[in-house]
RNA sequence: GCGGAAGUAGCUCAGUUGGUAGAGCAUCAGCCUUCCAAGCUGAGGGUCGCGAGUUCGAACCUCGUCUUCCGCUCCA
């Protein structure tokens, strides 16, 4: 099976197995949007349990908070998304190739200068010595015609930037001749905006001021509230402030089942320290995190950084964490040294004082900040997509198996009796009032023992109980586990333990 | 958003030149009782993605539309 085709069948698989589905598939769904199912919703709690242990149990100095989706539109100034992703965007209708109209009209003023400094070097190179560039380029008159026609672009330009006027940019385009670089056409659609943010109102007078956009990443929600958790919460640079929320981005292509939705969920913590500590602390979270991934027992091979070597703008250093996905190493995780730049521009854009008194060198400063940022969905794909097996068994038989890290298994005990009489079904009822305390079980007594085994293989359950007529006589029962298919009888006494041991997400927290 | 392909039961699919919608698996009820899927009996479930058009008649032909997949484009 080619990874192609191992994509469509864990697709298919999620569905079925009621781990993701299509939104709203009555009405024929709504694109790059999926809701999480009985089992996708367990196995997501665990991935966020897991997480969040890992940040706020086992740092004392890292805190979490839930801030809303809703914030003050000054937020995203701030945080620079209002300014850097508003795109006016222009496609060609013979290439079909979309372009940034501003890149377009800037590639244009570009050739411009070229064409003027090919002039200026051909009188370099005619008058020598003799050669007076100031006075070359405001007498020469080739020069002088290409200066002209760039001021009066540059100026069109800039007052189409300023007044984002998208008919300006297109009339530029069209007055320019400007073409595209594949098709040599000017058969260009109209300009577009495309805002990565999704919008709404929030009082309904309908007022244009009153638009507020829904948080196109958790970070800015811990941002602003940095002030209140440094001071209620007694904090002492350096310390990290944990959050796990939902974000939104409405992306021009979404694809690639839930790797890019529009609604989606981020984990993101960000840590703040002095400046000039950053890159200890950059480096120090980049192994931090790689070692939470690595825990899960994927295979440490899966996993690899992938340094940026373009900077957001603002960053200083960045990394990811890709993971082996069926469609290739893609991003899971961003570990990213963003300086002051977020706290410096909240300070700035609200007038409060964001500084933090630094008593061992006496001194007042802006906290540099180090953010770890992993999506939610992307890491339950990663986990499912290494996890579906179909597995060739003796005698031809085949099984598909999620081999999901136990702790994250969405059921962890199956209880099941052999046969449904002799008092097995509620013997077992009686096992299972026992371990849902601790673990998340299910009972089934439908159809022979062997096609329950293979239903709780798909759904990745580490552990099956079987009920049979010696329980009743010596309170023993059948343990099946998932991965080696081998079984072995156990007193219903040890079930815990046994179980425990190897669901118990303290198993894993305790190797970080 | 553009181009290509696809959409029939929960899943995988069949459906002849246009003539009242099928199978296997799954589900449910009952029987059977057996430690690695497919024993027996019965039942439920589809206005064939949606909307128009052509036709006496459309799952099938035409157009539109929605969704999905692949490629392009974008991706803090």
């Amino acid at each position: 099976m080619t990874q192609d085709e191992l994509f469509k069948v864990l697709v298919a698989h999620c569905k079925e197995y009621g781990f993701i589905f299509p939104s709203s598939e009555i009405y024929d769904g709504l694109a790059a949007v999926y809701d999480y199912g009985q089992n996708g919703v367990e196995l997501k709690n665990n991935i966020k349990s897991y997480w969040w242990a890992a940040m706020t149990r086992l740092h004392e100095n890292i805190v979490g908070i839930d801030s809303c989706v809703f914030m003050h539109p000054k937020t995203w100034v701030a945080s620079g998304h209002v300014a850097a992703f508003n795109d006016p965007l222009i496609d060609n209708k013979d290439s079909k190739k979309r372009y940034r109209a501003d890149n377009l009209i800037e590639d244009y003023l570009g050739k411009i200068e070229e064409k003027i400094e090919k002039e200026v070097a051909k009188g370099r190179k005619r008058f020598g010595d003799a050669f007076n560039e100031e006075q070359f380029r405001a007498t020469n008159p080739n020069v002088l015609r290409e200066k002209t026609k760039y001021d009066e672009v540059h100026a069109r330009y800039l007052e189409a930037e300023n007044n984002n006027d998208l008919k300006a940019y297109r009339d530029i385009i069209m007055d320019c001749g400007i073409v595209c670089p594949i098709s040599g056409t000017a058969n260009w659609t109209d300009v577009r905006q495309f805002n990565l943010m999704f919008s709404t109102a929030i009082s309904n007078t309908g007022a244009s001021d009153d638009k507020i956009y829904l948080r196109p990443e958790t970070a800015q929600g811990i941002f602003v509230e940095y002030l209140n958790v440094q001071k209620t919460g007694r904090m002492k640079i350096p310390f990290g402030i944990a959050q796990i929320g939902k974000a939104f981005r409405n992306e021009i292509v979404a694809r690639q089942f839930i790797f890019r939705m529009r609604e989606f969920e981020q984990m993101e913590m960000e840590f703040f320290c002095r400046p000039g500590t950053e890159m200890e602390w950059f480096n120090k979270w980049k192994e931090n995190r790689m070692k939470w991934h690595v825990s899960l027992g994927m295979g440490a091979g899966n996993y690899r950084f992938h340094d940026h070597e373009k900077l957001a703008h603002y960053a200083n250093a960045a990394t990811d964490i890709e993971f082996n996905f069926p469609f290739g190493f893609k991003e899971l995780e961003g570990i990213h040294s963003r300086t002051d730049f977020d706290l410096g521009n909240h300070q700035r854009l609200s007038g409060k004082k964001i500084q933090y008194f630094d008593p061992e060198t006496n001194e007042s400063y802006v906290p540099y900040c180090v953010e770890t940022s992993i999506g939610v969905d992307r890491m339950f794909l990663a986990v499912l997509s290494h996890s579906y097996k179909m597995e060739k068994l003796e005698g031809g038989d085949s099984r598909v198996v999620l081999s999901i890290p136990a702790p994250l298994a969405p059921v962890k005990v199956a209880v099941l009796p052999l046969v449904n009489k002799d008092g097995l079904p509620e013997k077992a009822q009686e096992v299972m009032n026992e371990l849902r305390f601790d673990f998340r079980c299910q009972y089934d007594p439908k159809d022979s023992i062997g096609k329950r085994y293979r239903r709780q293989d798909a759904i990745g359950t580490p552990f099956c109980v079987t009920i049979d007529n010696d329980t009743m006589n010596d309170n023993s029962v059948t343990v099946r586990e998932r991965d080696t298919m081998e079984q072995k009888r156990v007193p219903i006494a040890e079930l815990r333990s046994i179980i425990d041991k190897e669901v118990n997400m303290n198993n894993l927290l305790r190797k970080l």
